[in-house]
DNA sequence: TGAATAGTGTCTGTGAGACAATATTAT
DNA sequence: ATAATATTGTCTCACAGACACTATTCA
């Protein structure tokens, strides 16, 4: 206890509290999933949509802008937990896939004070969710597209729509690594623009290498909806052949099937873990 | 200014500073380079190994155990600028490859008080480095046994050897993504070794899919210094061949070669950016 | 000369891209 | 019958793994 006291007394005397300010801390969660609307012709499927979850401000600054949800990280909690705080309270779930994105930290990201945000990616099956949002949150529709130097998304939540568009830039030294700046936004607040490019970023690389985009099914799934699932977050058509080769081995065939109208029913699949 | 005056008295009044204390950030880096060691033998190359420079901690907690370098973040610095501060106190250097790794914030991880650790990864080629280190710096060899529960460390820097071992564990949901917890390790301070089994993990990824490797060389180097380099990292052997076929569109060959005992010389090569 | 590294040629198997072909359903 | 999706077959091309072979140097 004597020995506790000594060390934390000399810590405190090297920590040069003027210059060392303690600072503010939020976890901001990019809350995303894939949502389903009906087609006008009987045949078809359901079109999907990769989309996020985004609260609207009701306070200065950015008021009636949209961010990301989130929260102040507490003392005495983990921003993991903090995270799950946020996820419970506008989802109503426990036990989403969630993972760790990226601290943002720029000076004056907040025009109040010094607030770093510690981002997460939250991948949630819609289905899951009952309809009821919490406060002023809606699930925005995004439309994407990148090439090397910009990333646009277009965001639609059916009552607003609008674009952003994130420049790339490569950092110096010989790296993949991009440096996103915002050069075209009016309805993100803060810096969540870049936040939502980079999350978008993380999931496209990681749908590639892992298998993440089974937090975005239900238990029981046709290898087309699957499929459609790639397609959107990927921002590209698959060729049907390679993708069932590709997801064979993930996948287990069950009994039932599904008739969708004017064609051929599907299986359904289900999830086999990894191997 | 009446307004912003405003806002921020409304931000306060929402802010509940009694469960939302502010904390205390810290950046700690991963300087990662390559070492050579002279081989006994007049025609063999120079053996190479991935090291880390770590600095021994001259106070408590922790005391005379090793960790990386680092420094708290000053409220007008971003996490980014700070590491460059640390990175040019401990190298000399500035201009190095950086990239923010991942935000450690474990509630203990530091016994004194409440520290998040926003780590980053640096990589350097060790010709810029003049052999005088600051304070009680040192670089340490690591040999890498990696299998799919555990990731062995060794660590040696000539004076004292020892081994660190992280166990992965799957996370729940489906996701690659591991969690890392310390299961053996006696000699390195606060949560380091899972920063170090993250950074290593993070490089030895990213060496596949970018040209981050170039970092870790001079200017002109052999195809087999550079496969050296690939080597050590990736802890296997790769053969010639292919090698020579994925690399051979990222760099381009010089009139010089390197005269280098009882073998036929090489040709020295320089990178040439992407594409 | 021999040990060691430098560098090239080539065979083979795997796997992705491309496209064709067949199956099945509701209207 | 037809439009739409479901599912499978197969050809080709690129490329990684494997291994053999040649080139060159210095003690």
């Amino acid at each position: 206890m004597e020995k506790e006291y000594k060390t934390e007394e000399e810590f405190l005397k090297n920590y040069d509290s003027s210059k060392f300010e303690k600072l503010s801390a939020t976890t901001d969660i990019l809350i995303f999933s894939v949502a389903s609307s009906k087609q006008d012709n009987y045949r078809k499927l359901n079109n999907k949509h990769f989309s996020v979850l985004l609260v609207k401000r009701k306070q200065h600054p950015f008021k009636d802008m949209w961010c990301l949800p989130g929260g102040f990280i507490g003392i005495d909690e983990t921003s993991e937990d903090a995270a799950k705080r946020v996820l419970a309270r506008e989802t109503n779930l426990h036990n989403i896939y969630l993972e760790q994105l990226y601290t943002f930290d720029e000076v004056n990201r907040d025009p109040r004070m010094r607030i770093i945000s510690i981002s997460y990616v939250a991948l949630v099956d819609k289905n899951r969710l009952d309809d009821t949002l919490y406060e002023d949150a809606s699930w925005f529709n995004m439309e994407i597209e990148e090439d090397e130097k910009n990333i646009k998304i277009n965001l639609d939540n059916g009552e607003e729509n609008f674009d952003v568009v994130i420049k790339k830039t490569l950092k110096e030294l010989t790296t993949d690594r991009y440096k996103y700046t915002i050069e075209k936004n009016t309805r993100i607040a803060f810096d969540h623009a870049k936040t939502i490019a980079s999350g978008i970023s993380r999931i496209k690389n990681k749908l590639e290498y892992t298998d993440i985009a089974f937090n975005l099914m239900p238990e029981y799934f046709t290898l087309g909806e699957l499929q459609q699932v790639y397609e959107v977050i990927l921002g590209k058509k698959l060729l049907d052949p390679a993708f069932r080769r590709i997801i064979a081995s993930k996948v287990e065939q069950t009994e039932m099937t599904r008739v969708n109208g004017g064609h051929r029913p599907s299986k359904l699949f289900k999830y086999k873990g990894n191997k």
